[in-house]
DNA sequence: GACCAAGTGTCAAACTGTTGACATGACGAG
DNA sequence: CTCGTCATGTCAACAGTTTGACACTTGGTC
């Protein structure tokens, strides 16, 4: 049963890629965590500092110190008053919107030689077959 | 083109994995990094520490205390004179070598709930895809 | 209304991992 | 032979992340 190597196979991947970003984002000042956060905040905005901690799959105290460093360069600006749960809306600055279109260029460019050998019926089949082993170890039983 | 999503797929399948592998392996006292560490070193004895570095995707330094701490506590065995490039042969110990062989089942269980919705068919493509968009991505320019 | 569970933000300590640097030994080109 | 290059092992400093803890707010339950 060749199932073993589908875990090695995922860390590899998953080590690569998130080098070739990091080398990618390098030039711009952002490290892979920091482009995840502002893409994440751009797709979603107003979202709350723990929500963006679950969807970058790290604690919301690393989320945290993040979101200080970022608030610090002018990218985010987080409302002082807090919302119905404690929460403070987080939003991206003009600078911030023009920062991470140029990242998302760059990091689409990595994606896309990642996927050049497959065509999209290719693609799509690997997207779901992937997706429903991660979704198989999802639930929590 | 969905090509996007694939990072965050593989980040996310490879976020639950090493949750779900840590969760099986703290019983036997075990990180996922200490496996990794051992279950290489059954697969190839007598490797050297950068070799095993390399494997396992972490720095040689990040290695080294890991072997330090396995030494410690017993489960390897590193030679005190050098080889040729005054690399020190780690070989597992008796104790290891059982304790490896009930972590690799563990780890088994879960990378076999992982690909449960996937015929034979349906994971070997998933493994040869996800190889050439690793491979993709390896070739230094 | 009182109370307790759940969600959020934040601080401090501990751990893990990286980067930078250095010494050592092997190998090949000149 | 000598020197430059490369690979290994190891140390120290540093950054990033996690764990544990606490305060605060909301919402449902009794």
């Amino acid at each position: 049963m060749p199932a073993e190597e589908l875990g090695v196979l995922i860390k590899s991947a998953q080590a690569v890629l998130n080098q070739r970003m990091d080398e990618a984002l390098r030039p711009l000042g952002l490290t892979v965590s920091q482009y995840a956060c502002l893409q994440n905040l751009l797709d979603e905005p107003g979202i709350t500092g723990s929500e963006l901690a679950r969807r970058t799959f790290v604690s919301r105290q690393s989320a945290n110190v993040l979101l200080q460093g970022l608030e610090r360069r002018g990218l985010i600006e987080r409302s002082d008053d807090p919302g119905p749960r404690r929460e403070r809306a987080i939003a991206l600055t003009a600078e911030a919107k023009q920062l991470v279109a140029t990242a998302r260029d760059e990091v689409a460019a990595v994606v896309t030689r990642m996927t050049a050998p497959l065509d999209g019926a290719r693609l799509r089949t690997l997207l779901s077959e992937l997706a429903a082993c991660r979704d198989a170890l999802l639930q929590n039983d």
